[in-house]
DNA sequence: AGGTATAATAAGTCATAACTAATGATTAGT
DNA sequence: ACTAATCATTAGTTATGACTTATTATACCT
């Protein structure tokens, strides 16, 4: 449990979550990103540039513009911090409701 | 794309991540959580609020102690997000991969 | 070449959230 | 009744991260 999740951290702000969902609806350039909210183009290229160190996006350059994906790597990485406690609380969950007259140890 | 994360927003801070996980790991007191880490007890138990009202955790009260455990809920929620961009991002990362000589579109 | 658009970076600002010490309610034991 | 332990809450402090404006490198068009 020594590993510290960058996409939660990443994650943690809701403009950078607000960009990641559009960006998980569609690819995007920041000039397109930066039109759907109220923030500056600068502060969605900082937000970016954070979400893409974290694995959470990728660019693609497309002439002057940027075109940013969502990144499996860290969606992955994010899926598989999360299944650690997932997995352990289903089967304590199940035990609990298959036998809910065992409560006793 | 209405329905922001408690949950993200809650472990966005380390502090709150490693409590989670200590929580993960096996439930705990809030002394026992004081104790592995090197904030003061106070912070653990306003750490440990949102944590609850994010449903990641839940109190269990023992005497003067309040036991504390993975709350599914969150969890749950938490996954949902989460899944939403995993299953597009397969089918993408398929199509891709199924045809790699077909990147013009 | 000149002009426009795009996006990354730098430098500065400041609100807020993570922290602390203090307090008080509750529990448990003698 | 008294004492100790536990933990939630309160009130105060302040470092940091999200924001801004400004700048600049790159791409593209005429």
């Amino acid at each position: 449990m020594a590993k510290d999740s960058a996409q939660l951290a990443a994650l943690g702000d809701p403009t950078r979550r607000r960009i990641f969902e559009l960006v998980g609806a569609r690819p995007r350039t920041v000039a397109e990103i930066t039109r759907q909210l109220t923030v500056s183009q600068s502060a969605v290229s900082q937000h970016l540039k954070v979400l893409r160190e974290s694995r959470l996006v990728r660019a693609e350059p497309k002439g002057a513009s940027n075109v940013y994906h969502i990144d499996p790597t860290g969606l992955g990485q994010m899926r598989a911090w999360l299944d650690r406690f997932w997995s352990d609380t289903l089967a304590a969950y199940k035990l609990t409701v298959e036998k809910p007259t065992e409560e006793k140890k």
